[in-house]
DNA sequence: CGCGCTATTGAGAGAGCTCAATGTGCGTGG
DNA sequence: CCACGCACATTGAGCTCTCTCAATAGCGCG
């Protein structure tokens, strides 16, 4: 029975108030969506590539990403999400999936039926205008990262995401004084930036000499913000993380 | 002074209803959507990363691309579009650009007004829906891009990229019979694949000695689609193009 | 206390890059 | 109508960043 649970879908409102302004009004209506909240053990796949999904799914707790699969083995992880993040918000309107969304580690999540956040949209514009935003702010990320495997080598898009990971965590609270969690292994970083796990493992240790950062236990300290920053050209607008402005 | 130009739009709704559909009062508000029009040189900048615009480009003629550039010189071409995209369309929620918009041959665009826009999709909720609808097709296919980037080979990624752009333009009646117009330059395709124009070549030729393609003065010409969509592992489902299927 | 997954390091190979030269087609001006 | 200039296409030669294969070490859990 979908009950509404004022914690969870709280965790959606701090979200979408960290990229635009919401109204007493709209906040209400997002804190009363049904939902149905699951708990996923790590590496369990939530929705996989042909699936048709009519629910979308709020990340409560945990990392979770998007990813496809090629012949032999090989992987690509899309988007990495954490706390507050929908990552299958695109299939309200894109109603086959191209693409798996997967847990990384031990995750809960919330499921939202498309019918209820349609009629959301419907009802506010506003509220459909701020969910749209964060599916363009997502295409912005795709962008980044396509522009990264292109373009840059592994030591600058290595540098490039610990960035990025760092300030998207930092905006809903999760983060600060350079330091955040990445609790992923190198083998799921690697397929992030379109590496070997070998040849991540030796950049990495270039960037850990030079004391740009330290990485134990799932725990990233940048140690060297601004010299990181600009050894991968780091521009953070992409994340369009100014309310209103960007 | 904007005047509604029937022909332009009639571009708009033809894309819009390759990926969805409208009622007659849709089209009708679509019509009507006030524009200006602009011709372009080729590789002319639209907007600029950093631009704050207030108005959407419609492409009515020509091709264009969006673009990042980083240090050295390098680029990397993030998308491609064809008359009847609007491939700013972003720029309605995410206000500064994080990338440029530029021709890459002579092109004739329509500009419409973000205002104008906007009330259309708070009147319409549908129309709203079916724009956002495009912008997430767009991300789809920046995925895409980003997996073979990532994950396929020069071989791979340049035989995928030449089953999209046929099927793109077949969709909007702009291609039959496995032909179609490409008109730019090795360069300009290295770009947008994160090769060098040296490597596209030596691949290129590999591609026509192998008799799966001829590419002459613009014109793609694909001569065995059945061999070349399964050496990329091709599949269409990312481009969305069945209506209210996918 | 050992299995299984992840992290680390070594060695050699290769896809794709850089530098460089030549060929080709077209637009412009004389 | 032809010559020149310029941008793009093509090919050669050598290099390097990243990959593959392989072995060892560390760590968490049953």
């Amino acid at each position: 029975m979908p009950s509404p649970d004022p914690h969870a879908m709280a965790m959606l409102v701090r979200k979408l108030e960290s990229i635009a302004d919401l109204s007493a009004e709209e906040r209400e209506a997002i804190l009363g969506l049904p939902l149905r909240t699951q708990a996923l053990q790590a590496k369990q796949d939530i929705v996989r590539e042909g699936d048709r999904p009519s629910q979308c799914c709020l990340i409560l707790n945990g990392w979770a990403c998007r990813y496809k699969l090629l012949g032999e083995g090989r992987r690509q992880i899309l988007s990495l999400h954490i706390p507050g993040d929908v990552p299958d918000l695109q299939s309200l309107h894109l109603h086959t999936m191209d693409h798996s969304l997967g847990t990384l580690t031990k995750a809960t999540l919330a499921f939202i039926p498309h019918d209820a956040l349609r009629a959301l949209t419907v009802r506010f514009p506003n509220v459909a205008a701020v969910l749209w935003r964060d599916t363009l702010i997502d295409a912005a990320t795709f962008r980044e990262w396509m522009t990264g495997m292109g373009r840059r080598d592994a030591y600058e898009r290595i540098a490039h995401l610990f960035c990025e990971l760092y300030l998207k965590q930092e905006a809903v609270g999760l983060a600060t004084e350079h330091r955040c969690q990445i609790p992923l292994t190198q083998i799921e970083l690697s397929d992030a930036l379109g590496l070997t796990p070998v040849h991540f493992n030796r950049v990495l240790k270039e960037m850990r000499e030079k004391r740009l950062i330290a990485m134990k236990a799932g725990t990233l300290a940048i140690e060297a913000w601004d010299e990181l920053a600009r050894a991968c050209e780091f521009d953070p607008t992409y994340l369009h993380l100014v309310k209103r402005q960007s």
